[in-house]
DNA sequence: AAGATTGTTGCTTA
DNA sequence: TTAAGCAACAATCT
């Protein structure tokens, strides 16, 4: 599931390689994928270049000129972006890893765009949750504005707005750290993470946690995060870099789909339960 | 073969 | 008015 540390991987990959190249052309597969019509979305970004790669939360966003439109990119739970250079498509793939992308488009391929070098990317998504869509700034502004709370690693994300997104909150603190709105780019496997590593159980309620368990988590909210990124993020099912590479935190996960196996730290069988509708791991001894 | 998988939206309920 | 709860979506795997 991309999080924020795979969407940032993402993000650093495609400013890396893509950063100013212009769309010679590009495809649709999916009508669902792109909001607007299939035909307008083509108008309009054939032509454009991308010009800047930004992120907030889980939201790709990525700057066209000359439009001065935006590029949204939501990768939800199986979205991929997948580079091709013109050089690896005149090896014809063998210089890639893995396997199941090398053949592209595919059946998952929802939307592509061909660059004026020659190079690819594909919008890979198997269960068509994903979107890519245009907006202009204003519109940009108020999606922003609406669904997105403070961004960790920033400035604007300190233990203040953590304690006052969560302190009048009656639901449990694993539904507020899901809910982007107090503090974004934390999914399912990220919550379980970070609640394990604070020593908090994920039923507790919001408004129960003391200031110094709330200064612990918003520590380990940074310091996981960081650390995930480093790692190239974590892949559990689909994940992958713009390469088609794996993420690498997944051997770093303490007690994400680690059910029944010891605690890292008490070495207690990891229970797993259902809550807020969404599978959660933690331990009975070392989560209070 | 039914149930689980999850990010987000939008509807319903309190 | 706001917050909380939950179904719905999609396709695949176990």
């Amino acid at each position: 599931m991309p999080e924020l540390p795979e969407v940032e991987t993402v993000r650093r990959d495609l400013s890396r390689r893509l950063l100013g190249k212009k769309i010679k052309n590009l495809k649709v597969f999916s009508d669902k994928t792109v909001a607007s019509a299939a035909a307008v979305f083509y108008r309009t970004l054939k032509g454009q270049s991308f010009v800047d790669f930004d992120r907030r939360g889980k939201l790709l966003i990525i700057t066209l000129s000359p439009a001065n439109l935006f590029l949204l990119i939501h990768l939800k739970m199986t979205g991929q972006l997948i580079y091709r250079s013109s050089t690896e498509l005149l090896a014809g793939g063998h210089s890639l890893g893995e396997s199941d992308v090398v053949n592209l488009p595919n059946k998952h391929t929802r939307v592509a765009f061909y660059f004026n070098d020659g190079s690819q990317l594909f919008f890979n998504d198997m269960r068509k949750f994903g979107y890519v869509k245009l907006a202009n700034r204003e519109e940009l502004d108020r999606i922003i504005a609406a669904g997105y709370g403070p961004e960790p690693l920033t400035k604007s994300f300190t233990i203040d707005s953590l304690t006052d997104k969560l302190r009048t909150k009656k639901v449990n603190i694993k539904a507020a750290l899901l809910n982007q709105k107090n503090v974004a780019g934390l999914g399912n496997i990220y919550v379980d993470e970070v609640l394990f590593a604070a020593g908090i159980r994920p039923q507790r309620l919001a408004n129960s946690l003391r200031a110094k368990e709330l200064a612990l988590m918003y520590q380990v909210i940074n310091d996981i995060l960081k650390k995930a990124i480093s790692y190239k993020g974590t892949t559990f099912r689909d994940f992958v870099d713009t390469k088609g590479q794996k993420g690498n935190f997944s051997k770093h996960l303490q007690v994400y789909g680690r059910a029944g196996q010891p605690c890292a730290i008490c070495r207690r069988p990891i229970t797993k339960i259902k809550l807020t509708g969404r599978g959660t791991h933690y331990c009975e001894r070392c989560q209070r």
